[in-house]
DNA sequence: GGGGACCGTTCCACTCAGCGGTACGCTGAT
DNA sequence: ATCAGCGTACCGCTGAGTGGAACGGTCCCC
């Protein structure tokens, strides 16, 4: 429970859009309440994090361990296996998930590095599938978990493809420090994304985790002018050479775009 | 030891066991409504599977676009990022699929066919992660989705170590048929059932689905007595030798369960 | 080209589901 | 013994939620 400053986990407190007002939004901040390192929380705890009334969570929560959502234990409430059932049937998540599958697996088995999967949703990435050994380097990515756009391999890979004005906001936008090396220059971050258009790759040296290096390359759609996703290619400084791992996270992305081509998968 | 909360009787196949007359029942509803195939549903369906007023349908829907659980097209809704991203988060899932993952790997590496890991939820089994390549078999589970016990290699592994009560319950229950060669007299699974207990190693021959061949185990607890999960490998009649896996398996569930003890990982 | 079936959307007056202040019993730490 | 914090229970008020009715659009079939 270490409260340090360099934990984003936290929920800002003031900023859910989420209206409070309603049943559906109280249910909703209950579940969101778990952040994705939390396992179990109190009741206390889910009154503190929502700012409810104490008997309203404890009826709502009730309700939402009745429709399997929530499970409660005498340790508290904690997300319930109903939720992973729903969760895989999110449409573009699961189709694109088990059309890349096979790719990201070969890529695996020829890189044995931790391999990852990830979309953009807003300006952050959302990572659709980890795949890794034993010997895979300690990241703070989860499979369904976010992570910045600007220190990310993959966040670069998709910004370089996204549009003008996605690219112009999170340039515009905040582009917090995470380790020393973290590019928090927009002119830089603007040099870097162009470079990815010309060769297709993007690179994160330590500017999200010290002592982690990632390439990531986009899949691209039909036109070749939008990326639907990125895969990339993790591990630790001393032992990884991004270079290594470029042909094979290569053929990769274009294997798998034009398999989501053939589909029509539009994202 | 354990008081066994899962009380397998009440669990008759009603689908709606859900109030429909509270919000968060319709909500609920309105989610569960999507099958493991709907990629996308018009409004009008969603009226017809769930039994609410079109209107109702239509207020409701809208505030779970707005929570960013559903996702409106224009030819309908689809459920959304926000759900995958919850439900990754379930506690129970998550760190089974975080730990068992390397296993996952390995096992794929090793035999090159379709590799599922699974739990019980009731009566049934829930697919927690299911990995394979390109020539994978074409099988009717997905991540997330669920299948009977009875006629699954997983389900039996699952079965023959779960409380008596459970297993009774099954065998007491519907045995649906799903291909020529499914089991459906309780005696001669309950047969097939003790001999997982001896041998450690359940089997399925095209009982879930024609062409297909299945061996799994069960990764036990502490004790030894309980299944926390299952693994199975998976390939098409002819090619694949069910014997030939049987030693990755064996190493893999040994491997994982050992981990998860030493985690005092509970499910 | 007109009628009908089905769709998604909007309106609005009623009412009961949801609300949350208040209160209680139960731990542990002090 | 005291207290702080927990989970739970009660219950009268009220506005969020409700759904019948109606509207405009599209498609297809006669």
């Amino acid at each position: 429970m270490a409260p340090d400053a360099d934990s984003s986990g936290l929920d800002t407190s003031g900023l859910d859009t989420s209206a409070l007002d309603t049943v559906l939004g109280k249910a909703v901040a209950i579940l969101r309440a778990f952040g994705p390192d939390d396992r179990m929380l109190p009741l206390a705890e889910l009154v503190r994090r929502t700012g409810l009334p104490k008997p309203t969570v404890h009826r709502v929560a009730a309700d939402l361990v009745g429709h399997r959502l929530l499970e409660k234990t005498e340790h508290g409430y904690r997300l319930a296996g109903g939720l992973f059932e729903l969760g895989m049937r999110a449409a573009t998540e699961r189709t694109l998930l088990e059309v890349a599958m096979p790719y990201l697996q070969d890529l695996y088995e020829r890189t044995h590095e931790t391999v990852h999967l990830g979309v953009r949703e807003g300006t952050e990435v959302v990572y659709v599938a980890k795949i890794g050994g034993h010997r895979q380097a300690r990241t703070p990515s989860r499979t369904g978990g976010r992570m910045p756009m600007h220190c990310t391999a993959i966040g670069k890979a998709l910004l370089a493809y996204a549009a003008p004005s996605v690219r112009a906001g999170v340039l515009g936008g905040e582009l917090p420090r995470r380790t020393p090396r973290t590019i928090v220059a927009p002119g830089l971050l603007n040099q870097q994304l162009d470079r990815v258009l010309e060769t297709g790759l993007a690179y994160e040296r330590e500017e999200s985790t010290e002592g982690l290096l990632c390439v990531a390359a986009p899949v691209l759609d039909a036109d070749g002018t939008g990326a639907l996703a990125a895969i990339s290619v993790t591990g630790p400084v001393g032992r990884f050479r991004p270079e290594v791992h470029e042909s094979a996270l290569r053929a990769a992305v274009t294997a798998l775009g034009s398999v989501l081509a053939r589909r029509r998968y539009r994202g």
